[in-house]
DNA sequence: GATGAATGAGTATTCATTCAT
DNA sequence: GATGAATGAATACTCATTCAT
């Protein structure tokens, strides 16, 4: 569902332009990220791409199309890639659980992914509908899948009785932060552990595994229910 | 071509000039995140604030700077309150835990964090500094608190061996994405709880409370190292 | 004839303040000498005469107002000191022209002519009426004394026969161009006398004594009369 | 939204790229020198041109540097100009001197040179380096030329012995002063001589021959030597 | 009188978008 | 198709002027 030629009606498939518009969506996923929206030129994408300023509007009707389409197609892009690359499944539920976040971990620690939640996240208040696609498209489908997994792990007895939604969420939302501290290790060196990304993944692997772990004893610690906060 | 300071006929207490910088900064909070950073008019902001644009440069001798001043002086502003609400601390480590992940967790639930969240991480690459400033005065001083607890716990038995910093990091990262979900709930319907916000920290709660709580049998479930790290 | 304290029709002398229009007078003069009028603002000018910018509405109407009374009072005073202190006369006119040159070139000398002349000529396209009474003011005036003084040494025989009031335009120019290239010299160092500004005013002198003597001979040198150029 | 050059309905063989500096120039000459360049709007500029206004931001980065280009390469092309036109020589300095006076004139005379004069004085204070310009490329370039002829009259006895540099400086600081007077004449009109512009050129030329003239009698009226020089 | 906080008209500058070539 | 010169809407910022205190 990429590029709008013009107006017309699609009339035939072009031929070398073809690869026009993904010329452009990648000069312009490169310049957003670098610039931000407001700040990136038509005219600067349009030279990373190699192209006149005007060649961009045979394709887009406009920046905010642009942006738009830079967005959702490079997420799905990105997304698919790694759903390919998704290794041929182990038998236990644990091996598999460790081995998709493996493949999320990497997939959430490229440049790309760091770029586009940051363009996701900055354009809200103006392009929710973007949010929501990448909700949708990315997040939410990597919860099936988790929760997939628990699921199976839940009912084999490899993991304790916990929602697998909930867990899936869980894991997620954990990987998502810390991949993005790592990504942009400089500015969050603060707060991103000061190790190896990779020991960030086995730590990341190291608590899930802890908080899924199936209780032996029946002493889960209780933790204080918060029912009357004055 | 005498001044107006209103449209409206009102003689009004005007005359507080100690309040303008609030002023300011309130509005401009509401209008940079409505609108984010680019598209928000100085203007805007005056009329917000009940004031003329020319006033705002009284205060404050740029765009830019305003915003440096919003992002900072709302983050240490919301920051210390949180803290100063900080209730009275219980005994037991894992009470401690819990009050504060509930204090983290409205904190980041409000509106002007999710707001300061999305304006960071927005302009990130134009104010790499801001971000750091965010990740050291809020993220990083939770981390601070919340290994603490932790390490209390750890040492007294409550909860397994785990190094604290990571424990923080964890919890922190979780709470944090899920926050965001919550809040923008309309936008990430589809990855955020279903459930009413109070139950998603029940979770957070219980989820890391599992993952903490001791070991009593054989010391964890193996979980699979990944073979091939190199 | 300076300073207009309110629209009121001039009620009575006012004390003290009397002093205030000279003193915001002196600090206009500076700073429009230094920033150009467009360049001036009202607040360094209230700044220099250590007062509040409001004070300044107290004595003169507006900006433009200001200017006008800047450049008009500070001619005639500058004026009026210089003809005060013009020495006794000799009697030869040959000495009372050199003499008066001299004063003249003392005048044209100082910092605050150069100002003005620099602001009458800058805004001479919005301010017509000022370069005019800078010319009746000033130059005519130097023009009548020195007509008067060169008219009677043609008629004394000490000068040759010239219309005095050409000889007057002459000697004004000359004195103008060059007293403005001294006093500005690291800007006009190319054409500016390399030498001490004394020696420049005997080289004016030198010349306008050689231009006034007397023919001797009849040998005027005959010079082209441009008559039938091509 | 289209693009009207014009409100008028001409089609007009738009489209010579090559032609607009020139026209932005030009039209730019004029502006400055009605309004002075803080009153000229960049958009009277281009309205005058016939362009709009963000058409001089592709070949000007600003409303200073378009400045500077008016002033230097009008001042260079009319100086270009000028001693182009400057005809053949005759043989003898005296003949010399007189048509390079009269060239000098007619340049000085000029509009555009009494425009550049206002602006280049008026905006000393801002842009020094325009002046010395100025004074490099014309004064000083004139200068050379006067002194040269000056000098071989001097050798050739046809001058009295003087320093060709004090002589050429004379000349053109009386010619600079009193065309501006004349090119103002309705602002000058105290000042300037009242007849006829060529008559003001022929008492200059007539003024600088006298005073060039060989000394027959006497060397020279002894003019008095200010006594009191220290 | 004096102050200086507040106002808002006025403009330089940017850049998405158009369209003649 | 492609180009890039031209356009003009949009806006940050300045500062003369006002007026409540």
């Amino acid at each position: 569902m990429s590029a709008h030629p013009h107006p017309s009606p699609e009339p035939r498939w072009r031929r070398l332009p073809e690869e026009r518009p993904r010329q452009i969506l990648e000069a312009a996923l490169e310049v957003f990220g670098e610039r931000g929206l407001a700040q990136a030129r038509l005219e600067d994408i349009a030279k990373r791409a190699g192209l006149s300023k005007g060649t961009i509007y045979l394709y887009f009707p406009n920046k905010e199309a642009l942006f738009r389409e830079v967005v959702q197609s490079t997420l799905i892009e990105r997304i698919e890639r790694a759903e390919h690359e998704m290794s041929a499944r182990s038998d236990s539920a644990g091996d598999q659980l460790a081995e998709y976040m493996r493949e999320w971990w990497r997939f959430l620690h490229s440049g790309s992914y760091a770029t586009l939640h940051r363009l996701v996240i900055g354009e809200l208040h103006a392009f929710p509908d973007l949010a929501e696609f990448y909700a949708r498209e990315v997040i939410q489908r990597a919860h099936r899948l988790l929760a997939g997994i628990v699921r199976r792990g839940v009912d084999a007895g490899e993991f304790r009785r916990i929602d697998p939604m909930v867990a899936a969420r869980m894991i997620s939302s954990m990987s998502i932060s810390q991949a993005l501290w790592c990504q942009q290790r400089d500015v969050f060196k603060h707060v991103a552990c000061p190790a190896n990304d990779a020991v960030v993944l086995e730590q990341l692997v190291d608590f899930v595994f802890s908080a899924l772990r199936p209780d032996t004893s029946t002493n889960k610690p209780a933790h204080p229910r918060p029912a009357e906060r004055k």
